[in-house]
RNA sequence: UGGCCUAUGGUGUAAUUGGUAACACAGCUGAUUUUGGUUCAGUCGUUCAAGGUUCGAGUCCUUGUAGGCCAACCA
């Protein structure tokens, strides 16, 4: 049989080519650099699993390098959100890498810059140096302090860097071309001063090199063959080479930086900066919100490593932009918890149903299947009484042929139990009804092997006893927006858009085998969704996270009518 | 009034590098089902435009068009 070809994303495709243009596969060395400023989400994920199944592909090491050059925001709780992030998603990097490591071979690399006349102190302040990059139709001018000498420069920059200088002062800039038409080549920005503390070298420096002068020479001193960003990169590329001429050996691995596009999620935001206002201004109760997209909201959501991964595989990657829709997203998710989640019962909008001639106290444990798609099926007890809940919305005094559930002078299977029929109702003052009263067939007892309990009937609804209900609370999710594309409105603000509904508790009533479902335990209530047992859980009240429900074809039937 | 990048069903991604445009999601129809779930079967619909090269173009060439990115002491 003919071994099915594979095919390859446009990433894959360019290592394909270096191999075959005589690159040594042993070389191969990838990496995922974030910026320990926030929590990582979605898009992540992407180039986590792109760089780290390359890793598994090729069988090359995958350093984790944070890239911690801003003091200003980064932080070490962001370090470990990070690590247990990329960690839980199950992969495993070779090396944990901090581009502060490199800050000494960063400087004395630069010293050397200077030496050659590559790079200069510039003295003047922010707003005049950005007045002299021009724009992208117009040359830039030099700073008056593009000549300075070798050794002024030298004795400038050790100052800057023995703290003799106040943030702003002075910055080191490369000289490259103030009127090349790429912006970025116009004289960059290596160091600026910062008096700031660094979350792993604390005060030992007080400037503090740029991404551009440190990205590229970070890849450089950990080998890594080939650097994967985000398009908005593409322009750095040229600088990224730029530098990495100054410093490269012939004899070492010269990393190659390449572009792709960042994955968009329709109904949400992926961005670090507009996740972070939705954490500031108390949208959501933190990073780890279940509405986030962040990896750890999408945890405590109810979602599996294994769904997000293939998730990432399956929207793949390309340079084109994009937007993702979140059904596939939901869709992995059922997926993968279709396979792995136990079956129960629980009642979010209950409504008491009596079983009249079924006798007053007296308790059966009847048999229910944990899981379908099990193998070897397992079972477990649940507790069927004369006093039942079901869902308020599986019972209509009327209703046409198309819905299966209970209604009046009507028959229904209540799952693993009995078949009942609705007799009559019982309605308050304000006739909400309070009580449906049925009568059931005791022969009809699923698994009895009666031919009563293999009768046919349409609808089969879940339940759980009055008397022996676990009140728990259940946090339903829908959408943190309410539009696809919340960031494309250019008059509005993203904000504007966010769904007032995006959360609704309310308590339900679970069967008793739920009693000690732990944190991060995922479940099938069924006939309605997914849900997860949340860190807020206690003793006397565990908490439900709705991951997703079920697909809905009863939904769709009604909507249409 | 510049440079760089990108255009393939509603969405996302492929196409053995010039040889029958495929896969997944979504939608729709039906079958099965003690979850209106799952599963199964079927169905809908696509190469930005116009030229050109070629026996043959999603792929190569030309000219357009549309969209994104680029002027932080952020990454």
């Amino acid at each position: 049989m003919a071994e099915e070809v594979k095919s390859l994303n446009f990433i894959e495709h360019i290592i394909e080519e270096d191999l075959r243009g005589g690159f040594d596969k042993n070389n191969l060395r990838f990496r995922f650099p974030p910026e320990p400023n926030g929590y990582l989400h979605i898009g992540h994920a992407s180039s986590i699993c792109l760089n780290f199944g390359l890793g598994l592909d090729y069988q090359s090491p995958v350093n984790l390098r944070f890239d911690d050059t801003n003091p200003e925001k980064e932080e070490r709780e962001f370090v470990d959100a990070i690590k247990r992030d990329v960690e839980w998603l199950g992969f495993e990097w070779d090396k944990e890498c901090y581009a502060s490591d490199y800050f000494q071979q960063l400087y004395d690399w630069a010293v050397i810059l200077i030496k050659q006349g590559k790079a200069y102190v510039d003295s003047q302040d922010a707003a005049t140096i950005a007045q002299q990059k021009g724009t992208p139709t117009t040359p830039g001018s030099d700073s008056p302090f593009r000549n300075r000498s070798v050794e002024e420069n030298l004795e400038l920059f050790e100052k800057m860097k023995n703290g003799e200088f106040q943030a702003g002062e002075h910055v080191l800039r490369a000289k490259i071309d103030m009127a090349h038409q790429n912006m970025l080549m116009r004289d960059p920005i290596m160091y600026r001063i910062m008096h700031k503390e660094h979350h792993r070298t604390g005060n030992d420096w007080c400037i503090y090199p740029m991404y551009d002068w440190t990205h590229g020479e970070s890849d450089y001193i950990e080998q890594v063959s080939h650097s994967f960003c985000t398009l908005e990169f593409a322009m750095h590329r040229e600088l990224y080479d730029w530098f990495l001429d100054q410093v490269y050996d012939t004899n070492k691995v010269r990393p190659k930086q390449r572009e792709f596009a960042r994955r968009n999620l329709s109904h949400t935001v992926v961005s670090k900066r507009k996740l972070l206002r939705l954490v500031q201004e108390g949208v959501v109760t933190g990073w780890d919100d279940p509405r986030m997209p962040t990896i750890s909201g999408l945890r405590r959501r109810g979602y599996t490593p294994e769904s997000i991964r293939n998730f990432a595989d399956t929207i793949g990657i390309a340079k084109r932009e994009n937007l993702i829709d979140v059904s596939l997203l939901e869709f992995c998710a059922r997926e993968h918890l279709n396979k792995i989640a136990p079956r129960v019962m629980a009642v979010l909008d209950p409504i008491k149903v009596v079983i009249t001639n079924y006798p007053e106290g007296q308790i059966e444990e009847l048999e229910a299947e944990n899981n379908p798609e099990e193998d070897p099926l397992t079972y477990r007890k649940v507790p069927f009484s004369r006093e039942i809940y079901i869902e308020r919305e599986d019972f209509r005094e009327e209703a046409n042929r198309k819905f299966f559930r209970l209604k009046l002078g009507g028959e229904v299977r209540l799952k693993n139990a009995y078949i009942i029929k609705a007799e009559s109702v019982v309605k308050d003052e304000d006739g909400h009804i309070t009580e449906v009263h049925c009568t059931y067939d005791p022969l009809s007892r699923s698994g009895s092997g009666t031919p009563e309990s293999t009768r046919k009937v349409k609808g089969t609804l879940h339940w759980v006893s009055v008397a022996k209900a676990v009140p728990v609370e259940v946090r339903l999710y829908d959408r943190l927006f309410s539009v696809a594309e919340p960031e494309e409105d250019k008059e509005k603000d993203f904000m504007d858009f966010i769904n007032p509904e995006s959360l609704k508790v309310t308590t339900a009533y679970a069967e008793p085998s739920l009693k000690n479902a732990q944190p991060e335990e995922r479940y099938q209530f069924q006939r309605l969704g997914y849900f997860c047992v949340d860190r807020d859980s206690t003793e006397e009240k565990i908490v439900f996270n709705k991951t997703v429900g079920l697909r809905d074809s009863w939904a769709k039937i009604e909507n249409k009518s």
